[in-house]
DNA sequence: TTTATTAATCGCAATATTGCAATATATAAA
DNA sequence: TTTATATATTGCAATATTGCGATTAATAAA
């Protein structure tokens, strides 16, 4: 049916799937890169720097935008966007939870 | 076109963006939670677990198979799951750097 | 062998995603 | 105002994903 059987899932399950959607395009992992590796937030150059379309572009930020991942200002006619680091932090935070949990019972594992 | 330009991004990029896409979908966070919580390795319960069919679970373990989140052992009639820590510990060490990186800079940001 | 039991696969319908050309919007500069 | 520049939105085609009933495959038990 294509469409996921979200009130099934507690809101913790959803909310971190729908943040691992957000980062499941390599277009954006590209755009989450760029971003990182400036010094200064980015004015629309992200266009010039990756093989896609204008409108490719502003939709892949759009989501990323959605989940929260990175903010927006405007400044004139362009608009400046850089990574927000409180979700990178959350994110993180969580992927280490389950990292660790894993590791302090890795001598139960049977596979 | 709804296929993703997968040659235009670095492997880096697309095997990121693969692992984080076989972690977007809450059922698969649910399974995924599920193996975690287990003090041995879960044969099949998940199928009790879950409010889907077993059809469905069966392809959402295929796909974390796949990305190798999980690995699956045959005992019996049955497939033992249980989670791999190499590639979750991989998961985590990079989504720390980029966090930390992220920290680093952050009084450069200006949005 | 026959009969459970368990998990994978097939085939389908419904919906979502990806990508882009064309267009719209909004501000700055002339 | 007109023109240029930057980004968003719309609409579409191609493809992917989600979910499940039905079936298949493979082993264990009787």
């Amino acid at each position: 049916m294509g469409i996921t059987k979200t009130d099934a899932f507690t809101t913790n399950q959803n909310e971190l799937a729908t943040l691992f959607k957000a980062m499941a395009h390599p277009a954006r992992i590209a755009i989450i890169e760029f971003l990182l590796q400036n010094e200064k937030c980015i004015c629309g150059d992200i266009v010039d720097e990756l093989p896609l379309a204008q409108a490719t572009i502003s939709q892949h930020l759009k989501e990323l935008k959605n989940a929260n991942l990175i903010k927006g200002t405007i400044e004139g006619t362009a608009i400046c966007y850089c990574l927000n680091q409180e979700v990178f932090t959350e994110l993180n935070e969580k992927i280490s939870l389950i990292t660790n949990q894993l590791i302090n019972k890795n001598n139960n594992q049977c596979c």
